[in-house]
DNA sequence: CTCTTTTATCGTAATTTTACGATATAAGGG
DNA sequence: CCCTTATATCGTAAAATTACGATAAAAGAG
């Protein structure tokens, strides 16, 4: 069970770092920009946003590295996209994760592998 | 539309507040403690963690101005839940947002209102 | 009222993130 | 070969985050 673990915290700190990535201003804007073009090069990024090429370079970098895009060398420039077998993990996790602990009646262990006991509604 | 602009934009960073804060593996992990008991006050979580009181504090009190949990005072203490209102409305999002770009044919325009000149395909 | 329990907040130190300019690399045109 | 274009990386400064201990406030027990 130990793989098992060590493989539920590795998809665990994956899901963290996309939410990581998403979770900026920048990064979250460049996510729109790539559904929204499909592609781009990395200049045409730039353009949208107020900051210096290397800054821009950077974000990408942490998209890239989390999963959320791909880059390919395209003569001299990158061309991005939008990483969809990533994004789709993403929302699979997501959708598995916290509906979870929304739909009413169920039960919330699944949530964890740990056994509460505590029972349900002491407050809040 | 520019109210419909001020709120598109203020519901964005409302998901990217949630993003952030879910992008933090101890603030990941009390979420997942509170969907699993359901309620907990602040040092039942405090237990779960390595971390000080005050620092979990902090992290409770992001969780709680991003709107992914509730503190009902309880006597001396604070019992947390999970905000399921503000979990349900970032699901919505992320569904809403991300499958844009993953679904295959379907035009990504809805994912901005900016109209893209780009014929799709061009790399990657 | 005093003491205990439980929190939240304050001040602060250490770490991380974010941003920039400068620079090195790579590809292609002339 | 030289020049332009495009990018990634490096070094560094500023800002934000994260963590801690100390402290103040609030509620209840004795």
């Amino acid at each position: 069970m130990v793989e098992r673990a060590l493989a539920a915290s590795e998809a665990e700190a994956r899901l963290v770092r996309m939410l990581k990535a998403l979770g900026n201003p920048i990064r979250f804007q460049i996510m729109k920009t790539l559904a929204e073009r499909r592609t781009c090069i990395t200049q045409e990024i730039v353009a949208t946003t107020p900051l210096a090429q290397s800054t821009v370079s950077q974000h990408l970098k942490v998209l890239r590295e989390a999963g959320l895009i791909e880059g390919e060398i395209s003569g001299p420039a990158t061309c991005y996209c939008i990483d969809v077998r990533g994004v789709r993990w993403l929302k699979d996790q997501i959708e598995q994760w916290l509906p979870e602990c929304c739909t009413s009646d169920v039960p919330w262990g699944a949530f964890s592998e740990q056994e509460s006991q505590r029972q349900p509604g002491r407050c809040c």
